[in-house]
DNA sequence: ACCCCTTGACGACAGTTGTCGTGACGAGGC
DNA sequence: GCCTCGTCACGACAACTGTCGTCAAGGGGT
C-alpha cells in the first residue's frame, strides 16, 4: 500500500496538518514562518521535520527553481481519518465505546454542521446494520 | 489536577490498558505471564514498562508481602474517555469533524450496543445544542 | 562584480520509548 | 542449613523525536 507509515510523533503531526491545509505545496520558509514562528520553532527545526516527514512518505516534495515545496501525500481529509482510524485501532483496541463515551459526555459545544453530519452517519450505520441483519 | 501526565508510548498504553482491564492489582509475574508472553514481551521489559508508567502515575503500586502489585490510577472507562479526550484535542486540533467522517465510512461492524449508545449520545447533544439555542 | 538572504545538507544532543540481561534478596521446601 | 525461585533494583542500548547551529551554494539586487 502507498499509505505512509504511522510512526509520527505529535509534532511532526502538526506540521503535517498544517502543511495538508495549505493550499499549495509550501517552501521551508514559508512553512518556518507559517508553523514554526507562531510555535518558537527555529527554521532548521522547522526544516529538519519537513525532511523526516518527506523520508517517511508523508510529505511528497518537488523542486522547483532549487528550491523544495513540500505538500502532504495524502488530502486533509483522508489524512484525519486515517489518524481516528489508527487510534480506535491502536490505543483503543478496536473499541468504539470510548469515543461514544466521550461524546455522551462532552462538555464543550458542538457546532450544529458537525452534528447533523454525526446524525446522518447514526442514520447510515443503523440502515447498514439493519440490512446485514436481514 | 491528579489526573496522569500524557506522555506515554503506544505499547505503554497497551500495558496500561491491560493492566486496568484486570480485576485487581497486578503483580509483575503475572503482567509478565498475562501481557509479556502472549505479546512476546521478556519479564524484564514488562517489569521497566510497569516501573516508568507507576513513575508516571498512571498506575499505582502497593507493596503486599515484599512483592509489589500495580493497579490503574484511574478506572478503564475513565482512562479510555482522557485517552479520547486527549486526541481529539491534541492530534485533531479540537474538531470532531474526523471522528465523524469516520463513523461515516466505517467499514468494520458496529455493535448494537455501540449503536444505541451512540444514538443516545446524539440525542442528548441535540437536546443540549436546542437548550443553548434558545 | 559583489554582498546579502534564503536554501539545502549535515551533524549534534538530550529525552523518551521499547527491550533486555544481571546481580542481589527474601521466602519456602527439603 | 542450604538450594531454588520469583522479585526488585540497576544498568544498557538502539531508535525515534524534538530542537538547533553551522556552512556552503545559488539567485538577485545594487
Amino acid at each position: 500500500m502507498a499509505t505512509p507509515r504511522a510512526g509520527i510523533g505529535e509534532r511532526e503531526l502538526a506540521l503535517l496538518r498544517w502543511v495538508a491545509a495549505q493550499p499549495g505545496a509550501v517552501s521551508v520558509g514559508e512553512a518556518a514562518e507559517g508553523f514554526g514562528t507562531p510555535g518558537g520553532l527555529a527554521r532548521s527545526t522547522v526544516q529538519t521535520m519537513l525532511e523526516r516527514l518527506h523520508e517517511k512518505r508523508h510529505l511528497q516534495r518537488r523542486r522547483h527553481a532549487g528550491v523544495y515545496r513540500y505538500a502532504a501525500a495524502v488530502p486533509a481529509g483522508e489524512l484525519l481519518r486515517g489518524l481516528v482510524r489508527s487510534f480506535v485501532e491502536g490505543p483503543l483496541g478496536g473499541s468504539l465505546s470510548p469515543v461514544v463515551a466521550y461524546l455522551a459526555e462532552m462538555t464543550g459545544p458542538v457546532s450544529r454542521d458537525e452534528l447533523a453530519e454525526l446524525e446522518r452517519a447514526v442514520e447510515r450505520l443503523q440502515e447498514r446494520r439493519r440490512e446485514e441483519e436481514r
